[in-house]
DNA sequence: AGTTTATCACAACAGTTGTTATATTCATTG
DNA sequence: CAATGAATATAACAACTGTTGTGATAAACT
């Protein structure tokens, strides 16, 4: 049902899809999606905490059993769409995105998302810190959104350039900046 | 008339800025909007093309009269929502990148007009690395995705943060990377 | 002057949307 | 077996969408 409801918005964006569209897309009738999704916002904020959780299962999965720098460094590149799991990913954030453009209730839901992540990337920060990995000028609250912006930069990059990076090419530009953020 | 069409994609965001309610904004009707749009597609079109146009716009005027670093420091926050003008640009911009997924015709639309901001910034990079003013070792192309996506990120931290970077912390992350591609 | 052209109003179209209500099937449990 | 409730189907609703066509008016031009 919920994966039904993922593939259609991340293949058709979010305003084509309707409760008919999901319905067809898991071969029922809409009685079914209702059932499941009382609203229309209902779904479209399932699809928000969708991207959310994945992110974080992603993330979670990466940095296990990693330390120092190169937990950070993985934690930043399970965001980028190295792959097609990924990329499904992006393809729904940046539909949301665009949705609750005009609609500052859906875009207030979004920051919430996004702050779950800034909490993690910034503890971490403080975290290398502390074991004076990274230098002390730096303010970890704020290089967590800058962190975050050229992550979230760099995804896009892969959607609305013709000549994107390609992920080596991401992930050089990713590990240099993080390295400019060390001590030495 | 485009300027009623733009305010109310900036404002309601693209799925919601129907015929109609231009029509209403601008105090008349469909006819109106009919006769300068044929399509929808077209209206969409124009907003994607006035975002380009806006956006150059800001930026010659930034660079104008200015050489060496400055110059393309000045170009890449000529991009940034620093002030309300940018902000609907973005706002806008955001809402397009949204409505094109699952829409191919569009994203590739899309990808002409990041292309064409690209190609600037490319013959910026190049001209700078010619007077060796930025190190030799850096490829203008991919540098300029880089640079790009930063600043989009930076843009859309301003969207999707609770806490977004203020004005002063936008300007001092670029400026700080822009410096870490200079010689010496 | 007369003729064309741009501008706008208005109405109707066919289709899609979210939502709701009602009916039916199905399974689980008492 | 009966019964309760979840799961699914079906149908209808009103509202909205993009689009098209038919005029009316005014402006421009020959």
């Amino acid at each position: 049902m919920s994966e039904a409801a993922w593939r259609v918005i991340a293949r058709e964006g979010l305003d084509r899809a309707s409760m008919r569209a999901i319905a067809q897309e898991m071969d029922c009738t809409t009685g079914v999606v209702t059932h499941y999704f009382r609203n229309k916002q209902e779904l479209i904020l399932f699809a928000l905490h969708q991207v959310t959780e994945r992110l974080r299962g992603q993330m979670d999965v990466a940095i296990t059993n990693l330390s120092g720098v190169d937990r950070l460094v993985a934690m930043l590149l399970s965001f980028l769409p190295l792959d097609q799991t990924r990329q499904e990913i992006l393809q729904v954030w940046v539909a949301f995105l665009g949705y609750a453009v005009g609609r500052q209730d859906l875009m207030v839901e979004h920051r919430h998302s996004a702050g779950e992540l800034r909490k993690v990337v910034i503890q971490e920060l403080a975290a290398l810190q502390k074991q004076q990995i990274i230098r002390s000028d730096i303010d970890p609250a704020i290089e967590a959104n800058v962190l975050l912006a050229l992550v979230n930069g760099i995804s896009l990059d892969t959607l609305i350039q013709s000549q994107p990076l390609d992920s080596k090419q991401q992930k050089i530009a990713l590990q240099r900046y993080v390295s400019g953020l060390l001590n030495h």
